[in-house]
DNA sequence: TCTTCATAGTTTTTT
DNA sequence: ACTATGAAGA
């Protein structure tokens, strides 16, 4: 192990070897940031550092995961598990559990998911008699996620005269009030959102030394990825946490800072230096990644955004081929020409090689359709997550009401399921008398008579049966294991009675979900790795800071990986395609308006196409099916913002003076106000290629296609291979009589 | 109180 | 297309 720093290269080494004060990485991307980091904790371990001193906080617990496995390779087992590697959320969760008694939860508090959050929020709204079409829940939200995200707290909320007048704006004036009532609200069932992981953790620190200093001297060093992404919150903690003896390495990327929608802030890298003046600087600008058409693709698209740090991405690969530009008539047809293009390509390549790379999630559906239709396989990452689901979160939702009888919304969402003749106007008269006295809602439904709410005998015996079930529940979670409990819990509910009680294919697949959640659970009790904790509370401490990329089933079989571009950071692949490059999907017809947003949008596409080592695609649609109905798109501007020299365009495309004036009509009969449509790329006319008579780059064939020649008649397609002018095909005509054929000089026709 | 049917609004990205 | 809400009927 001694010798590991000989992987790395020159810069890359330098930023592993300096560990005397802070530094800042700028690494551009598939420079190996990653690996620098890793590294960097292997040799810290090995300079000495003890491995639960060096704090490690990553984007996805998938990079958490790859990293401690990496340090298990490079140091040993033990300092991996030790190491305090983790998402921010997941760190911040552990500290928080130990620590909750100094911010007044207890150890048992429960996460709300962004539904339980606005499911809350639509509660309040609903209590403060407001009109629910003014104060829409995904509005009040986002708004409330943005304050916690930069530190405000309900009482700065009502003291900045800023963003009061800009709530005042938005005809949402009391905002503020809905802030604090969902922040008592979740105090009152001991629950925290995603976001007050990173703000309590923050107040935990500013409002007690003695723990800050605690961990400040546990963490003798702390590293940051992604750092391009990191929110004001998160900023503001990691600071307290390296002031004290200031060996802190962030390592980023501003030129894929991608998350502001989330907060994040891209000043928090380009500013590093100022928060540290005495931080190294560190820039490694090879590419070991992608062909070097493929970097300098990439170099010629983000340069023209203003705000960056200026470097120079290289790479030292073969130049390798041009971006294919694929111009499709619709959605449909965009998804089959990459499927055919995947076959093309699947001679040389496994189906693990593959990324179809889009902008929002609904985007995937065609490519099911398609990839289905041709059997290739593929998995989607994304969507509806597992523990979404339905069926999952009422389960769960049980799990939680058993630990923590005050998380209300876990509460409300089990009340009456399985039914149980507690309905609305019942919920209502627990909550009235709840606000009433100023208790939680379980106290009431746990001891109506006490709180001498309005409600009839029959109800309080259902009530009551409900209560003592949760009660039994939770005794039991205290002596038994997570499996046991659960699978108790699932059938002592009625859940399993409910989803078993028809065979529509729905509850077939109800039932196969909560199975597969009980497998799960099982897992989780009895693998290897978990050699400590197997209790119910500590399984559902695991999985709700999981996404759906953290799941690994299927590993087994290459296929074609669906993903947002967003998730796809930090992966690469051989052969990438970026679909749905049309104005108003990519860049979304949100950013349009703002100069900030569209370039957050190209950072956006550069990440895409950085994703890519051998061969990109790129692609567009004339017509796309979109909220029900089909639309017209134009080809998206970032396509112009590519060095069309490292461009493979099909022949039809010209973005020329000529074709933008075509465009003119379009715009002036538009609906929309043409400042929103800049009237940038040409309207294409595509033309169906029959005739292959011009080295047309896109040229329709596929294996087992039949085809027409003028000499030899008509045949199947063997075989394609070659690019551009080389491209060649075998053919078998019949009778033995197979050949293979130039496609620049045969002449035939696709039947 | 529960179920069913109709209608309206909605889609950017995620821990 | 898909969910969430509301009205009406059981």
């Amino acid at each position: 192990m001694e010798n590991f720093l000989n992987d790395l290269n020159d810069s890359q080494r330098e930023a592993v070897k300096y560990i005397d004060g802070a530094s800042l990485v700028v690494a551009g991307a598939g420079s190996g940031k990653t690996r620098v980091l890793t590294y960097k904790v292997a040799h810290l371990i090995q300079q000495g550092l003890p491995p639960y001193s060096i704090l490690a906080l990553t984007f996805t617990n998938k990079a958490a995961r790859e990293m401690r496995n990496r340090i298990e390779q490079l140091v040993d087992y033990d300092s991996a598990r030790r190491l305090w590697a983790g998402t921010f959320h997941s760190v911040f969760y552990r500290i928080l559990r130990t620590e909750s008694d100094f911010i007044g939860f207890t150890h048992a508090f429960t996460i709300y998911d962004s539904a339980d959050s606005r499911s809350l929020l639509k509660t309040i709204i609903k209590e403060m008699k407001l009109d629910d079409k003014t104060y829409k829940a995904n509005n009040v939200q986002s708004r409330i996620s943005t304050a916690k995200n930069n530190l405000i707290t309900p009482a700065m909320y009502a003291a900045n005269t800023d963003i009061l007048r800009s709530d005042s704006n938005a005809k949402m004036p009391l905002i503020r009030d809905i802030y604090q009532q969902y922040w008592s609200r979740c105090r009152a069932a001991n629950a925290m959102d995603f976001d007050d992981l990173l703000l309590y953790t923050d107040i935990l620190f500013r409002s007690n030394p003695q723990v800050l200093e605690r961990y400040q001297d546990l963490f003798l060093f702390v590293l940051v990825d992604e750092y391009q992404d990191t929110n004001f919150a998160q900023h503001s903690i990691i600071k307290q946490i390296a002031a004290k003896h200031r060996r802190i390495c962030v390592v980023g990327d501003d030129a894929q800072s991608i998350y502001s929608f989330r907060g994040a802030n891209i000043d928090n890298i380009l500013r590093f230096q100022d928060t540290y003046p005495e931080s190294k600087l560190f820039k490694l600008e090879q590419n070991y990644r992608s062909t070097q058409n493929i970097v300098d693709a990439a170099n010629s698209l983000i340069q023209k955004n203003k705000e960056q740090i200026r470097k120079t991405v290289f790479s030292e690969k073969e130049r390798g081929a041009l971006i294919r530009v694929l111009n499709a008539y619709s959605d449909r047809d965009e998804a089959d020409k990459v499927a055919e293009e995947i076959r093309l390509l699947k001679r040389r390549y496994e189906y693990s090689d593959f990324a179809v790379l889009y902008r929002t999630n609904a985007q995937s559906r065609a490519f099911e359709e398609s990839f289905r239709k041709s059997s290739i396989p593929y998995r989607i990452y994304g969507g509806l997550s597992f523990y979404q689901r339905k069926e999952i979160k009422d389960t769960l939702a049980y799990f939680r009401l058993a630990i923590n009888q005050y998380d209300e919304e876990a509460f409300r969402r089990v009340i009456n399921y399985p039914v149980r003749g507690i309905g609305d106007t019942t919920i209502g008269k627990l909550a009235d008398a709840a606000q009433l006295h100023r208790v939680g809602i379980w106290d009431i439904a746990a001891n109506p008579l006490a709180y001498q709410t309005p409600l009839n005998a029959g109800t309080c015996q259902k009530l009551k049966q409900f209560t003592d079930s949760i009660y039994y529940f939770s005794e039991e979670v205290r002596k038994k294991n997570a499996y046991e409990i659960a699978k108790e819990i699932i059938k002592r509910s009625g859940i399993m009675d409910d989803i078993s009680s028809d065979q529509t294919p729905e509850n077939l697949s109800r039932k196969e979900n909560v199975e597969e959640l009980l497998s799960a659970i099982h897992n989780f009790c009895f693998s290897e790795n978990n050699t400590e904790d197997t209790s119910l509370t500590a399984f559902l401490t695991e999985i709700s800071l999981l996404t759906d990329q953290d799941s690994e089933k299927d590993a087994d079989t290459p296929r074609v990986t669906l993903m947002t571009i967003h998730a796809a950071k930090g992966l690469e692949f051989k052969n990438v395609f970026v679909v749905g490059l049309e104005e108003e999907l990519f860049p979304s017809a949100r950013c349009i308006m703002s100069e900030r947003d569209l370039e957050e949008e190209r950072r956006l596409f550069y990440v895409a196409i950085t994703r890519c080592e051998e061969n990109c695609f790129v692609s567009y649609a004339k017509m796309r099916f979109r909220n029900g109905q089909s639309n017209f798109c134009q080809p998206s501007r970032f396509l112009e913002d590519i060095d069309q020299e490292y461009l493979d365009l099909p022949l039809e495309t010209k973005w020329n003076a000529r074709s933008r004036n075509d465009n003119f009509d379009f715009f002036k009969t538009s609906s929309k106000p043409a400042f929103i449509k800049p009237p940038k790329l040409t309207k294409i006319e595509h033309t169906p290629v029959a005739t292959h008579a011009t080295n047309v780059d896109y040229d329709g064939l596929s294996i087992n296609a039949r085809i027409d020649h003028d000499r030899f008649g008509r045949g199947t397609v063997l075989s394609l291979e070659g690019e551009g002018d080389s491209r060649k095909m075998w053919v078998d005509f019949g009778d033995n009589q197979k050949r293979q054929l130039l496609l620049k000089f045969a002449k035939y026709k696709i039947i």
